[in-house]
DNA sequence: CTAGTTATTCTAGAACA
DNA sequence: TGTTCTAGAATAACTAG
């Protein structure tokens, strides 16, 4: 199960080989925000708080960590390593010709290291991570009272991790091997050692795996000129401490300089500040990451919204020009004295059409259309100019004016219009109409109520036709038209209550009308000569190519940013760059959640770096409001850039959510951080000695012999 | 069986007390033997060998064993003690006396380990010795498990020994106490530890424990000396170091770097090469700083025309509501009886409509209108939903379905309808039809010609209403109307051709038809039910505030990296860093042109970190293909991250523009990225030792790897 | 037996938190 | 101050000669 073949499966995330791109972390931020708020991270199961980075690296000898962070520290691009695998089989094959006349042999613990890891049982003690460039040892006690003893001569973790470190390996601190079942976990998390050399199916690699040969530490002496010792020997042989590594790939030019003469001293207080800014700027390139990524989102919802939007624009467009087409030739055709009326219009579309049941009104002529009209080919298609007008929304006007000739409307005649004419048959069903400020209630009548032509059942109507219409329904053609059920919505509600057209309804009297004008079948839709750009998705597919670019960017800044890191390691050793190796968040952030992140200790924005006391903050200035699209809001309260839109700074969102939060600069995570400690010194620990007194004469260790260990 | 205990059994000779003596396992060798022949020496049979002695005493401060062994060893008489016994009680009081001055207190650690001890639990894990000078952890596992944590913030025994050596615990060899029973054994021998002022019963002593205040490693620890001075100081100052060291203050004022002991020596080739990828760096960081500036005016350009396109969907939402509710309406009545024709329609806003060109045709029953209908109150408001449906762009279909009856077009009895009808008017000049597929070419009647109503002069006619309806153009109200412009315009080209109405007079017409619409006052815009829901313009605005702290963040970064260089600066000579003293880019950039970055020496994207000589060159990948707008378009050739839209990557730029682009690291595009490296585990891997050295050297037990020794 | 090497143990150094 | 990882150092335990 464990086997190394399992590594594929779990998180290929760092699968392939490349541990370092895997991870990416680099730019995230993320996982972090995962831990949420309390600030209790490691905790384990025990509620053992746990740190999380490598405290320590370059002490004694190995003291460059440049020997070996590259492989340790995941974010590094691993394209380091390509490179370096040809390297590495010549120095591994060099070491071992080496080695083998000096009649050395690959150490021997190093030997037994591999020959654990090499069976495939006791993979639930010991195994290789997924990426085979380290190996887990997953249960220390168990490991340490049952594997050590098959091969060592004691059973001692401490003794064998003294081994490792020895031979060069390094614990890794964010396991990176997340295939870590929750049940194999016992109390204690599991420790990742690796080695440069030290890889699954790689065996000829060990040959570069050697105990220091020489700590520079013979001359016992120490440390001022071991330092210079070791900086200057990096080249081959010696500074090798622990490894050939003759040239160490990760340092590229390195140098061989010998002398002082080449080495430039700088005081160590410099180089930590120089850590902590690149740490600062991790954390920010995280940050802008997380926020890219957000954007990238955002970005990709607005192309589908506008997407779907100008879609319904394109309809709307032809509706309207076919609609108006057919109005304007319908008013030509009456004025021409062919006009017709309603019925025609739609009469040839329907088998037979005359029905009677209205009667001419008092107004004028009627207008009628001669279906004649209806042949298209009269008319040029050109469809109407569409025109972005003044939206008539105020719904007083224009039906006020029309209709109320007391209305101070108009200055037109239109008092003469013809006088209100109320249908008699529903009025007593009307219902109060919503307008008041509409004196008279005109009701619509209800005669062809059902749609099953209950008032015309046997005749075909227009409705037939319509419904028989239906049937020939095609994408491009009149899309079916309930016309009955849509005029029964509009009357069936008391007569007096038009109802909306159903979208569907609607649609089809679009087609109808469509049908009925002539020359419209060509482009009814084309977009008018005034109407807006429309915003062209291309943009947002640019834009989101851009941000696809910026992301590609941002991690390879991150990965500049940790391999700078990197380099200033040897100064600080430990290079524990918080919260980076906290596993992959580019690859897939998943929904990167600022606020979590800002409350995390990953995020400590906007520490002045030039002066010191360089207070904006972003951490005072942002907030964060996502709205439900998980999209950023972000009020910012820096000054924007000249030029920027502060709109929607009002979003209602106060500003101060996170006062307090970043202390200075820092981001401040959360405060409570130690609360739940296990710490209870009780008032007892306070004062233990009291109890102590006793006996003191108790023989000593003299007493009982030895105790040997037993297992079993 | 294999328990360690039977060690015991085999050789008692160790017994006794001394523990050294413990061990014996110098004696041990014997077990060697015991695995035989091969000389597999580490193979015991199980046994571990182990030592019994301390390994090593002075080391560090506290270097000098002189001032702890004697309690350590057990071999020395107990007499010394009773000697000391006043003075310690002195040196206690005067150390309590002189911790509270200073507002301390015993170390905590102290305190809690004093903790385990009082507690009368616990006994099987951890307890006194017998003679009370020491204490003894039975099962470190255990107590590191369970214990442990009750007090300390891990679980780690390493971590609790580090503590112990830190407050000059020593380890003691020999298992003195023999209360152990068989049964108390796991699998490693107890620990005993001891501190010359940790006994039990005597608190007070605990004052004297302090922890090493100032580790002489200033001195770094120079070994040799220390251990001589030490010597000498035994009991009193001794061991100062965790003593209470009076005030051991003395290197108190350590520091300030102003030996060499806090420079840091490094080659001056790694400075330069830190400035080199600084440089990187901050040429990416404009790089980013320019696209996001683009994409900034990319997101205002998108919003811009979102804005102008909501608009106008707005309006012709309204337009379609309108005009809809409209021709219910119309229909409606003229079902009723009451239907009016076109002119009636409009007749109320006209001042005398009665045209009476057109003339009834054949079709059946007029629809007439009543203009009463007009008043508004009586509908309720609710406009007709809108609805996105399919658009009615097949010119063929519609039209000649509804208009040829020869069409295979509908199964409905439409022949019926009535044939054709040809204005005569402009037959004449009538315009070939640019719908060639349609035979008929009916014209428009050009009657009301000129908008000056050169047909109807000296009656006010619709035209004159709308006209002066134009005086009245109020912005929500109907815009001002040329109808006749309108009409002219739809019939003067020659008559045959309707020409499109002019923006204003569509909106005109529509304003016109909501006049006449009853119920449509109120909301005839209300986007539709199925109306997608728009790019609400806060997306944009949230993603400009977005840009605007990415270009926020990226200044800081910018000039974090700046700072960086900066203090890197004094350390490489040249102090030029190219392409740094740009001028501002971040502020404000201007037009970023992404083209000249590119092909500007100050952009060298991917330079590889690690190595010497890279020359990959984003700027050789990356084209720019500014559309109009002063977008960037940029081709990206890198696999996109999961998740993205790869959607117009195929816009005509040749993906291939950019191979190679990334090449290390930088950019990597994906590649096979771990094509390799999931490292079939080949034979090799499987028997490494085999491969390893293939010869001689493979003596010892380095032979066959793992050879384990199996037990049982 | 000696010297060289490796292993084991205990303790200290260092960096952080 | 505590926690962790790593190194130092002494010495044990071997190995080879």
């Amino acid at each position: 199960m464990y086997s190394w073949n399992d590594s594929g499966g779990l998180n290929n995330v760092t699968s392939s080989y490349a541990e370092g791109p895997v991870y990416d972390a680099n730019s995230f931020p993320a996982n972090v925000a995962a831990q949420g708020t309390t600030q209790q991270p490691l905790v384990f199961s025990n509620q053992l708080v746990r740190r999380n980075q490598n405290n320590q690296v370059a002490r004694g000898h190995f003291t460059n960590p440049s020997e070996w962070q590259d492989t340790n520290n995941p974010i590094i691009p691993q394209s380091d390593f390509d490179e370096d695998e040809e390297q590495l089989e010549q120095k591994a094959l060099e070491a071992k010709k080496e080695a083998q006349r000096k009649r050395k042999q690959i150490p021997p613990f190093v030997q037994k290291l591999s020959s654990f890891l090499d069976e495939s049982n006791n993979t639930d003690l010991i195994r290789w991570s997924d990426d085979g460039r380290s190996f887990i040892v997953l249960d220390e006690d168990e490991f340490a009272k049952t594997l050590i003893p098959e091969l060592f001569k004691h059973n001692n973790y401490a003794s064998f991790v003294r081994q490792l470190n020895m031979y060069g390996f390094h614990k890794k601190v964010g396991l990176s091997d997340n295939s870590m079942r929750a049940s194999e976990k016992k109390s204690k998390t599991p420790s990742e050692y690796w080695n440069k050399y030290f890889r699954r199916g790689r065996p000829e690699l060990l040959w570069l795996i050697q105990k220091p040969k020489n700590p520079p530490s013979t001359a016992k002496r120490k440390r001022g000129e071991d330092d210079k010792g070791k900086g200057a020997a990096d080249s081959d042989e010696e500074g090798k401490k622990y490894g050939p590594d003759g040239e160490n790939s990760s340092r590229p030019q390195l140098p061989s300089l010998t002398g002082t003469q080449d080495m430039a001293l700088i005081p160590r207080s410099e180089i930590q500040g120089l850590r902590q800014e690149l740490q600062q700027l991790q954390n920010q390139q995280r940050f802008i990451s997380g926020v890219i990524q957000n954007f990238r989102r955002s970005n990709d919802q607005l192309r589908q919204q506008t997407m779907a939007f100008q879609k319904m624009h394109e309809r709307h467009e032809s509706s309207i020009n076919a609609i108006l087409t057919f109005l304007a030739t319908f008013y030509n055709r009456s004025l021409e004295g062919q006009g017709q009326n309603m019925q025609d219009m739609f009469a040839h579309v329907m088998p037979q059409t005359n029905q009677t049941h209205g009667s001419v009104v008092d107004v004028g002529e009627d207008f009628q259309m001669d279906p004649q009209q209806a042949q298209p080919g009269r008319y040029t298609k050109k469809p109407l100019a569409l025109l972005p007008a003044p939206v008539i929304k105020d719904a007083t006007f224009p039906p006020s004016r029309v209709i109320n000739s007391s209305r101070p409307a108009l200055n037109t005649q239109q008092k003469r219009t013809s006088q209100p004419r109320v249908f008699s048959q529903n009025q007593g069903n009307a219902q109060p109409s919503r307008f008041t400020e509409v004196s008279a209630s005109p009701t619509i009548k209800d005669e062809v109520a059902t749609p099953d032509s209950t008032n015309l059942p046997e005749t075909p109507t227009m409705i037939d036709v319509l419904n028989s219409v239906n049937a020939s329904n095609t994408p491009t053609g009149p899309a079916e038209f309930d016309f009955s059920s849509a005029l029964s919505n509009y009357q069936n509600a008391d007569g007096n209550t038009p109802l909306p057209l159903t979208p569907q309804q609607r649609d089809d009297m679009l087609s109808l009308m469509v049908a009925n004008t002539p020359g419209n079948g060509d482009n009814p839709l084309s977009a008018s000569a005034t109407a807006p750009q429309l915003p062209s998705l291309e943009q947002f597919d640019n834009s989101q190519e851009q941000l696809d670019m910026l992301q590609k960017l941002q991690e390879q800044q991150a990965s500049k940013v940790q391999h700078l890191a990197d380099r200033l390691q040897p100064l600080s050793p430990t290079g524990s760059i918080p919260g980076l190796e906290m596993g992959n968040f580019v690859g897939d952030p998943g929904q990167f959640d600022l606020n979590s992140f800002i409350n995390s200790d990953d995020y400590f924005p906007d520490q002045g770096i030039g002066d010191t006391a360089d207070t904006t903050n972003i951490g005072d200035s942002l907030a964060d409001h996502s709205n439900g699209n998980g999209n950023l809001n972000l009020d910012l309260n820096w000054d924007l850039p000249s030029g920027t839109n502060p709109r929607n700074l009002d979003q209602g969102y106060s500003n101060q959510t996170f006062d307090n939060t970043f202390e200075d600069g820092l981001l401040m995570p959360s405060a409570a951080d130690g609360g739940g400690r296990v710490e209870s010194v009780s008032s007892e620990a306070t004062s233990p000695a009291n109890t102590l007194g006793g006996d003191e004469d108790l023989g000593r260790e003299a007493a009982s012999p030895r105790k040997r260990l037993r297992r079993g």
